[in-house]
DNA sequence: TCTGGGGTCCTAGGACCC
DNA sequence: TCTGGGGTCCTAGGACCC
């Protein structure tokens, strides 16, 4: 019998606000998106009021602060931060494990032999994080990824439960699944569910015994792999190293609405300078630059979307080239008199840096495009820490003029903001 | 007044080849 | 009246995830 494990930390943006702060452990969080727009992340406490994932915060900051509530903007430098130390203690635990979100992380539990060590080794894992870094986890344990999450869900919702759960046996998880719904399948989303629910399948166990070529016919192998995994048969395997990016985007909202071209030129230039120093970091070439631009969606106000590419003749990574191609683009899909109130950039179309293609013919714009991977190296070294050196094309306020109200303080990523004692 | 950001995979269909 | 067959590659769009 196979075990994995799926360790997924509680509430984790909240819980991480409370790492620092003792007295907000009774005390309901939420954690807000960028512009403290929605919020992202709840405590336990902050669900039992009703605040839903994903909703408005102006919709409900006036019922939830009156009734004691507390409110972070998101923090990524302490998040990030806490992340890598659970990452690094269970890296220290198992031979092999794939780190699938912040926080979440697949384990290959090999050397466990029974249902009594595996329950063993998740109560260990979860005493160590808690003692170690302070953030509170639970741990799924089962033959295939997909039930490791059906697990982890039952450890989540399991009263007075110590937040493990092993399902390994056909009749126990035969008996969990007849309890769950199909929406709360790993893979299977709204679409997905709706569609299903058609066919009279709304049960993970109804989803189970489905005949395979019926879900192959109507759906795709996505879902036929996420049947196979119900029924115990690993489809999805543990991925222990990272795959290169494909892409790469950086995207915000702004606070007002821009309709003014000069306003959106900085801002965008701002997106390409911080998507060139990804792109380096990941040491990736691309030959693709997007631009898109957008007005809400939730405006009653007649709606533009803009998105265009721009191909480079050979695989790329100076800012500059990547400044002008964005440059390029944006005039092309601005349209005036619109209120804009997103935009990003998309690298694309990478390649291997070792094998690069050049182009057989020198095009116009290639003879604009710049290329030096020295002044690159030199630049990344100086803003490494804290940016020194701007572009002249770049708005100085940073990213996009973000409103960041209530964020916490950077406990273990500055010097100047280390908590202190009495 | 105010509604996040960053990814992946799969499939259908078009363009093109001989 | 009747207009082949088999293949590859690329892209857009739709689905999903956290």
């Amino acid at each position: 019998m196979k075990f994995l494990a799926l360790v997924d930390c509680d509430n984790f943006y909240a819980s991480c606000e409370r790492v620092f702060r003792p007295d907000l452990k009774k005390v309901p969080i939420v954690v807000l998106s960028n512009n403290d727009g929605c919020v992202i992340a709840r405590s336990k406490e902050a669900k039992a009021m009703g605040i839903k994932m994903g909703v408005p915060w102006f919709k409900v900051k006036k019922a939830y602060l009156t009734q004691g509530g507390k409110v972070f903007s998101s923090n990524f430098a302490l998040y990030g931060d806490l992340s890598k130390r659970v990452m690094n203690i269970l890296d220290g635990m198992v031979k092999k494990m794939e780190i699938y979100s912040i926080d979440e992380a697949f384990l290959d539990l090999q050397h466990i032999q029974n249902k009594n060590q595996a329950y063993e080794f998740g109560i260990y894992c979860r005493n160590t994080i808690r003692q170690w870094v302070g953030i509170p986890v639970r741990i799924g344990i089962a033959p295939t990824k997909t039930l490791t999450k059906v697990a982890s869900h039952v450890a989540k919702h399991a009263n007075g439960g110590m937040g493990v759960c092993c399902l390994n046996n056909q009749k126990d998880i035969a008996h969990i699944l007849k309890t769950l719904p199909i929406r709360e399948i790993w893979g299977i989303g709204n679409n997905l569910s709706r569609q299903l629910n058609q066919m009279g399948i709304y049960s993970a166990y109804e989803l189970m015994q489905t005949d395979i070529r019926l879900i192959r016919k109507k759906f795709s192998v996505v879902l036929e792999r996420t049947v196979r995994e119900l029924r115990g048969e690993s489809c999805i395997q543990i991925e222990d190293h990272a795959d290169p990016k494909k892409q790469i985007v950086v995207s915000r909202s702004f606070r007002g609405k821009i309709e003014n071209l000069e306003v959106l030129k900085p801002l965008i230039s701002n997106f390409a300078v911080r998507a060139a120093e990804k792109l380096r970091h990941e040491k990736q070439k691309c030959s693709q630059v997007s631009v898109f631009i957008s007005t809400s969606r939730f405006n009653k106000r007649p709606q533009h979307r803009g998105f265009s590419s721009f191909q480079f003749p050979y695989p790329m990574d100076d800012t500059r080239s990547i400044l002008m191609g964005s440059k390029k683009i944006l005039a092309k899909i601005f349209k005036e008199g619109y209120p804009y109130s997103k935009a990003g950039i998309l690298l694309s179309h990478f390649s291997h840096p070792t094998f690069i293609q050049q182009s057989l013919f020198q095009s116009k714009d290639q003879q604009n495009l710049k290329q030096n991977t020295n002044l690159m190296e030199a630049i990344d070294a100086l803003n490494s820490n804290q940016t020194q050196i701007y572009y002249a094309a770049q708005h100085p306020a940073g990213l996009s003029p973000i409103q960041k109200s209530m964020v916490s303080p950077k406990y273990t990523t500055n010097w100047w903001e280390l908590p202190t004692t009495k």
